[in-house]
DNA sequence: CTGAAAGCGCTTACAG
DNA sequence: CTGAAAGCGCTTACAG
């Protein structure tokens, strides 16, 4: 059953294998009656092309390379929703290829590249900028359609589907400042993903137009060494009015060794996702965010690269879906 | 560059293509001058061999499929995690199909094997037991190896990488009913997981063993409608001494309510969660857990589906990782 | 509207 | 150790 092959069906149907195809492809092409016939057939057998084959002869795979650092983080999980969901819908397969830091990348992007994808979504780096300017350069020579899926590169004009997040991040600031908080905090993380990077841009610009100097503070992912590193930053004295981190479970962190040393969140200490997972419904104070639609993000951008993948005129390149702040408790 | 062929390179290095070939596949075979001679003009010309055309004539496509419900999951993002690594170590590529149970299963899984993926990893199932019995025999018929990842189906002898997810629900419900609890609740999610049926029966036997009828919940995973339906319950006046959750996220949305309620955790009620995720170092009070090592579930399972694809001797097809109690506060 | 034939870029016996 | 040739299962001009 696996092996039915277009000439088993093509015997069958007493046709060509070109009939065959056409009813596949073309079927306009072909006259209703043995199109009819060759369609019955198809289905007795049980015949599905194989893919590869005809990616060969086709020169098209219909299939994209998400290229990405990590898939297990749940911002990566919830693009990869949207991304998947449109893909099916358009009827590509998806193939995954994971690039940590420490590999070639050139090599790891040669190899994608070798995979003959239709297209590539590039996302949620963790790349140095040069890396990701080399990265890109690859993937254009190769021709291949490229669209940038939460991640923002502005050095060249390449199409991108992201949340304009240094805006989005200075809102927020200055709503803060607004209220009169001074000692506004900005929890960046190790690794450097080129969106929070805009993120603490925008927190930055907020800052200096209120003449003040930005407090960014780097932590890791991992809940317990911030949370230790959050306890001793507070036990060491310093003066937090305001806290807003690139991710909500590290403000959930941060919010809730703030608590267990008796400050009081909101009161003391105001504090602010940037993400809006599900992190931020479970906290207690529930936490303020910023909201990013990352799902919504994965489903522009993939519909955006099939555009460019079935040369569709593209009115805009580059899509900076809109946010909203969520007030919550904290 | 991304049009560099064999053909190219064998015209270059003045040698057939077949030698080129070898030389990337049975090097071995090849005099080692030539293979030199080769190797650099591989590397000047920047060649990569063609995925496609090299999975047809070899019908091997080095491609695993992995075949589940719901990517944005953060169980199954993890899973992915060690999935990825290990295929990224054996080199090979990874397809992504998604699944949801409106589809028509029967023709997503003949797409999945017409994409000529050399084995399948189906994970997460959302599937009934007899739509779940169809799919592994498709895949079956195909001659494709298969591995069950984090799920379970005694019907047929699959090969399974998981937990002994009955044992373990079954543990943590005797060591609640030996602390002398006997309103033990289990939340289930609507959705069939495999899995999740037998934490339940674990859950079930334990009860039974112990002359208690088992109290089974069904609860949404979305947080905002089941704190809805954990605090009616609450408020209905429903006598709880524990609650155990295949979830993480929904023990802790239960607690948040409880709490709220004026409920002391652990005092009055204590939680338990299935999974050992983020949430449960996050929430306060912090979650006691079942450790499930999911990622290495990912990881292992993969490993165990490269032994089937290359045809090596496999002791066991059956692996059920080890689990472990974490006590937190809860 | 349909078929015969070339070709997609590789691998792999088969000779030598 | 190396090359010529067939073949993997399709698509796609090109004739008719």
């Amino acid at each position: 059953m696996a092996n039915t092959t277009i000439y088993d069906v093509a015997g069958a149907a007493k046709v060509s294998l070109a009939t065959v195809s056409r009813v596949m492809n073309n079927p306009e092409k072909v006259n209703p009656e043995t199109r009819e016939k060759v369609l019955r057939v198809i289905k007795e057998l049980g015949y599905h092309p194989n893919a590869i084959a005809r990616g060969l002869a086709s020169r098209k795979s219909t299939t994209v390379g998400i290229v990405m650092a990590d898939v297990s983080r749940a911002a990566t999980a919830a693009l990869l929703g949207g991304i998947t969901d449109i893909a099916k819908k358009y009827d590509y397969a998806i193939k995954l290829f994971t690039m940590d830091p420490e590999d070639d990348i050139k090599e790891a992007m040669r190899k994608c590249v070798a995979e003959q994808v239709d297209g590539i979504l590039l996302l949620n780096d963790e790349l140095e900028l040069d890396d990701m300017g080399m990265v890109i350069d690859l993937i254009q020579d190769a021709q291949i359609p490229l669209v940038l899926c939460n991640t923002i590169y502005n050095e060249k004009d390449v199409p991108t589907v992201a949340i304009d997040y240094t805006k989005a991040t200075y809102d927020i600031t200055k709503k803060l400042l607004a209220e009169g908080k001074k000692y506004i905090y900005f929890a960046q993380t190790v690794h450097k993903y080129s969106i929070n990077q805009f993120k603490a841009e925008g927190y930055t610009k907020a800052m200096e137009e209120a003449g003040l100097d930005p407090l960014i503070l780097k932590s890791s992912g991992d809940v317990s060494s911030n949370s230790v590193q959050f306890r001793e930053f507070l036990e060491g004295g310093n003066k937090v009015e305001a806290f807003i981190s690139v991710r909500d479970s590290i403000a959930v962190s941060f919010m809730n060794q703030a608590i267990e040393l008796g400050f009081k969140v909101p009161e003391d200490i105001k504090v602010v996702g940037l993400q809006n997972t599900k992190y931020a419904l479970l906290s207690r104070p529930t936490l303020t965010c910023v909201d990013t639609p990352v799902y919504d993000i994965g489903a522009v951008s993939m519909r955006l690269l099939t555009k460019y993948m079935t040369h569709k005129d593209v009115a805009d390149n580059k899509v900076f879906l809109p946010y909203r702040i969520v007030e919550r408790q904290s």
